[in-house]
DNA sequence: TTTACTGCAAATAATTTGCAAAACT
DNA sequence: AGTTTTGCAAATTATTTGCAGTAAA
């Protein structure tokens, strides 16, 4: 089974309709290698129909993220990005002056996950962590 | 010399003008105990005089920053808070339900930011990174 | 048939910007 | 005096919302 179709299902279980747009949006976010955009979503599907509205992106995004379906990482001056849960863990090193997201491992964040989780009892949300700072291009004095 | 005092000179040394209003934002912010954003500024200073306009406050932030005299942490749902960056590292639980934010020990950090560093060359801005997640009142099967 | 879902357009909210007046050096 | 900085108000951008029509179940 498709993760498409998986995202469906546990949306009509939950006893949510499926619509095209519904369809199409989580085939979008399926599609993409893991990371979207409101806009990006919008964009994929407007290359096959135009029956699709930017605000109903929103409202099925909120939805999906609401039913804990995809993850949602704030990567800063308004970038959002999305990602089906499924998809495994990220570390997105975000570069605060060009932009540049690079992956990272995401087993680096276990010792500190754990840590968090014994002292604080908070349990971070490891799917999607975001990282900022200077990539390799950008860091002064870095050996380029 | 107060923080407040080096970090007015030291917008003074790289040729920018000392206003009262520069003074006053730098004062807020060195005032707060280390996390403040441009409303929280505003209003602050607003307590002592109406000589500042919010598009002053976002101005003298983002010259603060671009100076490296303070750090800027994106907390999502648009909750920027500033810290002085002679303020210490910190590590931000963000709880992605009730919006609490929790301080939890920076040393945390350490091991991850070394492996980055050295994997990537990418250099984590270790002044100030948040961590969202779930905290324990909200956390799902916690043991409350 | 019933009620949820969608599209449209207007409403929000936070931040940014142009420009003339004011003020730091 | 000369240039930077400020205040004001309008512009911008991303997201949200009301409402009436459309369609899934």
């Amino acid at each position: 089974m498709t993760s498409t179709e998986s995202l469906l299902s546990a949306l009509r279980q939950d006893g949510f309709r499926i619509t095209p747009q519904r369809e199409m949006i989580v085939a979008a976010i399926a599609d993409s290698d893991g990371h979207t955009t409101a806009d990006d979503v919008l964009a994929r599907v407007r290359t096959k129909t135009q029956a699709l509205n930017l605000a109903t992106v929103y409202r099925t995004l909120e939805l999906l993220v609401g039913e804990g379906l995809i993850s949602r990482a704030d990567l800063g001056e308004g970038r959002i990005v999305y990602a089906t849960a499924g998809h495994g863990q990220h570390l997105h090193l975000v570069c605060r002056r060009c932009g540049r997201v690079i992956e990272a491992d995401p087993d680096l964040l276990e010792p500190m996950r754990v840590q968090i989780a014994l002292q604080h009892g908070f349990q971070p949300d490891v799917s999607h962590v975001p990282i900022f700072g200077l990539c390799s291009d950008c860091a002064p004095g870095g050996s380029d």
